[in-house]
DNA sequence: CAACAAAGGTCAAAGAAAGTCAAAGTTTTA
DNA sequence: TAAAACTTTGACTTTCTTTGACCTTTGTTG
């Protein structure tokens, strides 16, 4: 790991403008000028360095005003975050997709409406399905509601 | 959202002068003069942005004295969540889904937080399918959560 | 009433970002 | 050293914004 590529370089500058800060938002095309290479290898970087797993969310807009935002979400609770998605990347049945929403509440991840509404979202009637993929869906749900969580940790308190 | 557009701006703006107001008239051309754009940029803004789903009416007269007015428009709680529970029980895409969120924390039903854990739930991402069923999907899950709205809202307060 | 001026409306083209995907090039690993 | 893995590149796509030419409605004035 010696010798850096361009795609090391972009993430050690990303990397370093998120410093302390828990995001950070850039523009595509000037990165990609001001390092010299194809836009669209700012999108690499961003896939392969700046995922969940790392601890770190993207958003993006497109068009006129259009932006890239990193986010970070990593602490104490991230153990058992990045744990439960990983049990969401397989299929979750309604029972153990309570439990997990009640251990998230009792970690003060979410609150008891918040609960309530996504085990709302996530229950039987919800997802009843013509095919038989309820569990998929409902591991998919929950991956993106753990993934929301993650980013609204740092930003909004749970009241 | 760091880099506003235009566009962001005058909503800003026209959204600012409405605050608390329920109604506000402007001028087109002024307001185009002000912000140093073409006319038809107003209606740009007004069409997407100040649309039925985000809960306004935008009314207008042409000729001499023309005039355009922007009504922020609101029926009760009870009603509107009726008429949502309606309108799921049709198929509903993302950016429908996404309005009518947008539209439970206005008016107070759900908060922050709330709303975006709920999008979330029902993104793309969390609904991507082997079929196509996704929009019947979402708004099976929503009116779930519109249910579950009605629930709680005479049991808990939003906070 | 006819003409004209003063609004606002529509629509499509151009512009401005960002996203995708696969091919080509490099480096690492077995 | 061949296969696998990773990086770089660029053509093409999608989404949102800005602009301008042309249209319609309404009020005013001779």
């Amino acid at each position: 790991m010696n010798n850096k590529t361009v795609s090391d370089i972009i993430e050690e500058f990303i990397m370093s403008s998120l410093d302390d800060d828990s995001f950070i938002e850039l523009s595509r095309n000037d990165l990609a000028k001001f390092f010299s290479c194809v836009p669209s290898q700012i999108n690499y970087v961003l896939n392969t360095r700046f995922t969940v797993n790392r601890g770190f969310v993207v958003e993006s807009q497109r068009g006129g005003g259009g932006y890239i935002k990193v986010v970070r979400v990593q602490d104490s609770n991230s153990n058992f975050l990045n744990n439960a998605l990983k049990i969401c990347s397989q299929p979750v049945n309604a029972i153990q997709g309570n439990q997990l929403l009640e251990q998230m509440k009792q970690r003060g991840l979410i609150n008891d409406r918040e609960m309530s509404l996504i085990k709302s979202a996530i229950s039987p009637k919800s997802l009843n399905n013509p095919i038989n993929i309820d569990n998929n869906l409902r591991a998919n749900i929950l991956s993106q509601v753990i993934i929301e969580t993650m980013k609204l940790k740092d930003k909004m308190e749970v009241k």
